[in-house]
DNA sequence: ATCCCGAGGG
DNA sequence: CCCTCTGGAT
């Protein structure tokens, strides 16, 4: 099997076995999600999910968290992990949606990377998801571990493993696709102990059985 | 000890 | 390229 066939055998597969997939971040507007995937860095999204409730009943707005103490925006995201760093750029980001945007998340890859704190994986999550735009293919640790397991990329940047998704999948199903491996690693295809007994992708995958990689 | 929807800086 | 930033879960 070639490496196209392969991938649209793994996206039938996922598609079928996650038919329910999406963000699992909680927000209902764009500063919401952008603010949740910052927070979202080497930090999972149910941790995210604790903490933003209370975040965004404090700042509603970008000018609202520019407003917010340092302190007191640090010790609100705290258990997040990285709370120095994650306060610093939230607030350098937010003064700059007030300055150049508007207040508005922008709907570009260029606008939104030359935010603080907002990388091209932050972006896409953005972009995908608040806007429904497929600009790119979020490849987050987990999109990098299962392309690379089920041997869609050999590639060991999220950059490079990008460029190799953005061949294989459909434009359309650039955002499910990154949500549907989200999934399937966090529910199958753990990093430490991936269970390939009970695998949907399991005939598809040549590292199967061949735990740890 | 390793991992979690990374990004910035050297 | 490397290193650092941080807490919580497993």
């Amino acid at each position: 099997m070639t490496r196209p066939e392969r991938a649209a055998a793994v996206i039938a597969a996922l598609a079928r076995t996650y038919p329910h997939a999406h963000c699992e971040l909680a927000y209902t507007t764009p500063l919401q999600l952008l603010i949740a995937t910052i927070l979202s860095a080497q930090c999972t999204d149910k941790r995210v999910n604790l903490v933003t409730p209370a975040l965004f009943r404090t700042c509603r707005t970008a000018a609202d968290f520019v407003a917010l103490p340092a302190e007191q925006l640090e010790e609100l995201i705290q258990s997040a992990g990285f709370f120095r760093a994650k306060a610093k750029n939230i607030r350098a980001c937010c003064a700059a949606l007030v300055e150049r945007h508007g207040g508005e998340v922008p709907r570009t890859m260029d606008a939104l990377t030359a935010l603080a704190g907002v990388g091209r994986k932050t972006a896409n999550v953005v972009l995908g998801n608040a806007f429904g735009l497929n600009v790119g293919v979020v490849v987050d640790t987990h999109v990098q571990r299962l392309t690379r397991r089920l041997g869609l990329t050999k590639q060991t940047t999220p950059e490079k493993i990008e460029r190799d998704l953005i061949k294989l999948v459909p434009r359309a199903q650039w955002t499910l696709f990154s949500h549907w491996l989200i999934w399937h690693g966090r529910r199958r295809c753990t990093a430490r102990n991936p269970d390939c007994a009970t695998c949907e992708l399991r005939a598809l995958c040549p590292s199967a059985d061949k735990t740890g990689k």
